[in-house]
RNA sequence: GCCACUGUAGCUCAGCUGGUAGAGCAACUGAUUCGUAAUCAGUAGGUCGUAGGUUCAAGUCCUAUCAGUGGCUCCA
């Protein structure tokens, strides 16, 4: 507890410093530097930490005053926004109890209802008027802190029960504040607004059910999620950023560009098409040449396997809901979901010394998971797919440089797609887990010295390995920024002690391997849906499904435009001769909607020359080129993987 | 699996409170032989996701079911 008289220095931005009674409140300092700043006052933050403007301060620190027009405005105007959404509904059907909003407002906010039926279209617009007229009014945010009897008794004489259970789930100690706005009033820890004017532009986006506290076994509550801007230029541009995704979803681009579909006949399990094909195959191919580079072995195993290896691989016990199941002969059998038990029956196919080892195993099997049927989505989440996965099978004292190469391996691999702002987490010990503590330790021990090693900078997720060993997981931000998890390297006990793996050391006695878990794009085919998202579909030569397209001016070209094409398919290159008597122009913007790299414009002049003229899919003319030196450029181009000409 | 929404021509979509289907693009045919993002004209194309039901009458209303979308939950 801080006393009236003790004095807190605040560090403002520009270095000055401010001397305030403990007790003062953010807005009471933006007061007494000056009305304006009072008014335009949107929230704090002290020593990097938010908070609201009518919290009183207990402690000194580096001090910012954020006003509507600062960048952090969004949480305040969004949180503040939720409480009008709540309000509206609360003024709408009086009837209805209000659980809770959302933790994080970066986007958006939401708020959950217990209501007899779900809201519809209709109602978003009857809402959004009253949020509107609610903020007309400009009531003022206040904070008030109760004690828990108040905060009972208000909640209570309200008749929300559901803020009654949210009040048992703050821990005894904690500080019990409400913030009003009119008439309303809700359990929240801040931080909000000063005025309901400062939230400038509100919107609903969409609704959904809910389980209470998100347990499957609870109630469903309907939730409604909107997000707020202080202006309403910034909604516009966010509701623009949504069309970009939308303009960028691979599925879309997917059937443009003829690259897989789908058919209700296998819910879930995509078609490629040849220029898909193309693609995948491509993926493949570079993958299976890091692992010659890396001294892996690519082995092939079975699809349908005994449900007995299942069980003793543990997967049946805790996986058997994702597994699709037939029967032959009178055996229960299963088609694997994963390529590990495959690979351990290899391993323990003949005996093994320490000399053989690391042994490492990739494969490019197909899985089959039983994915339930609201969680699909196009490639991302599927039910048939491939990993570019591999097991590595080694000694307690392999571990550290086995896990090193496989970093460095995926490194390698993220940089060939220009990944390069990624982030990396190790997630450490689980509460439920099997082996010993000192097992883990100097499991998570290796994963961290390994990374630290490579200067590598990385997170920790405490507790969040996987119950038989800790792991490293990858993550890259793509073009808009948007987080995808590819990479994972995991380590495991449990699976060579469930297929009693062995290798005789050095001692002569029989030890335990240690097996590796390596991924690095992950599923192929959700990696395919992020490389769509991420380049929109405009890929990269290497993996263009046609990477040049010959465009003679007219059909009197065309034995001409025949003649190139050959001789570039020769060379390797993926061509195409678009032979129809359509005019240039459009031409061009076919191949151009259909993201070819190289559009090769031939007629008279490129014939009487042998050239070619190369318009690129990126913009620009390289003007006439020879035949041979065009095919000579791309094939360098795409057998380094690099960018374009 | 749960909540909401969607399903009409190859694609994108229109079709008001029920009165037996329409556009643009694509396809096909013909004309045009063309120089860097759409040449013109014509033709053909749909048991309105599927199955029931209500009705004199269903793309439109009801029920079931399949698939998809956005969320929730799940993702050893």
């Amino acid at each position: 507890m801080t006393t009236a008289t003790e004095l807190l220095t605040l560090t403002l931005p520009n270095g000055d410093t401010k001397e305030v009674q403990a007790g003062t409140t953010p807005l009471q300092v933006a007061e007494s530097i000056g009305p304006r700043l009072a008014k335009d006052a949107i929230g704090a933050e002290l020593d990097g930490k938010v908070v609201d403007l009518r919290h009183p301060l207990s402690a000194s620190g580096s001090f910012r005053l954020f006003t509507t027009k600062s960048p952090e405005a969004g949480e305040f105007i969004r949180h503040s926004a939720e409480h009008v959404l709540a309000d509206a509904v609360k003024r709408l059907w009086p009837e209805v109890e209000i659980d809770a909003g959302r933790q994080d407002h970066s986007e958006k906010y939401q708020y959950d209802f217990r209501f007899p039926r779900p809201f519809s279209p209709e109602d978003f617009e009857t809402i959004e008027a009253k949020m509107v007229e609610i903020l007309a009014e400009n009531a003022t945010f206040e904070r008030q802190e109760l004690s828990r009897e108040e905060a009972k008794d208000l909640f209570t004489e309200l008749g929300e029960t559901l803020k009654l259970e949210r009040l048992g789930d703050i821990p005894e100690g904690e500080t019990i504040t409400v913030y009003r706005h009119g008439r309303f009033v809700d359990l929240c820890r801040g931080p909000h607004v000063q005025r309901a004017s400062q939230i400038g532009a509100i919107k609903l986006l969409e609704a959904s059910g809910v389980y209470f506290r998100g347990d499957e076994a609870n109630e469903m509550l309907q939730r409604i999620y909107g997000t707020a801007f202080g202006k309403a230029k910034e909604l516009d541009e966010y509701l623009q950023r949504i069309e970009e995704a939308r303009a960028r979803d691979h599925r879309r681009l997917g059937q443009d560009l003829d690259l897989f579909s789908f058919n209700p006949s296998a819910p879930a399990a995509p078609f490629f098409h040849p220029k898909g094909a193309v693609v995948y195959k491509e993926l493949e191919q570079f993958i299976r040449e890091r692992y010659a580079a890396y001294g892996y072995g690519e082995v092939l195993t079975p699809q349908i396997l005994d449900v007995e290896l299942w069980k003793t691989s543990g997967h049946y016990d805790n996986y058997r809901e994702a597994m699709f199941f037939t029967e032959a002969d009178g055996r229960e059998l299963a088609v694997k979901p994963m390529n590990c038990p495959t690979h351990c029956l290899i391993f323990a196919q003949r005996l093994r010394s320490y000399r053989d080892l690391p042994i490492r195993y990739a494969d490019f099997g197909r899985l089959h998971r039983y994915e339930r049927s609201g969680v699909t989505s196009g490639l991302m989440r599927v039910r048939s797919f491939c990993q570019d996965d591999a097991h590595i099978f080694c000694t307690d004292d392999q571990v550290e440089s086995e896990v090193v190469a496989a970093v460095h391996l995926i490194l390698e691999v993220y940089r060939t797609f220009g990944f390069d702002d990624m982030e990396i987490e190790v997630s450490t010990r689980p509460e439920k887990a099997i082996g010993s503590p000192e097992m883990w330790d100097r499991a998570e021990g290796s994963l961290k010295a390994a990374l630290d090693g490579q200067e590598m900078a990385y997170g920790v997720d405490e507790g969040g390995g996987a119950f038989y060993g800790p792991k490293i997981d990858f993550k890259v931000k793509d073009a808009i920024g948007r987080q995808w998890q590819l990479g994972t390297v995991q380590l495991d006990y449990q699976l060579p002690q469930r297929f009693s793996l062995r290798y005789v050391g050095a001692d002569g006695d029989e030890h335990r391997p240690v097996m590796i878990h390596r991924a690095m794009l992950g599923s192929l085919e959700r990696f395919m849906g992020v490389l769509i998202e991420h380049t929109a579909g405009a890929f990269p030569l290497w993996l263009a499904p046609v990477q040049a397209v010959i465009l003679p001016v007219s059909e009197k070209f065309k034995d001409y435009g025949e003649g190139v094409r050959r001789q570039l398919a020769e060379n390797g290159i993926r061509v195409e001769l678009d032979a129809r008597g359509e005019k240039l122009g459009y031409k061009i913007r076919e191949a151009q909607l259909q993201k070819i790299p190289y559009m090769l414009v031939v007629g008279g002049r490129e014939e009487e020359s042998e050239t070619v003229a190369v318009r690129r899919r990126a913009g620009g003319d390289l003007g006439a080129l020879s035949v041979a030196e065009f095919s000579e450029r791309a094939k360098d181009l795409i057998s380094k993987r690099s960018g374009e000409l």
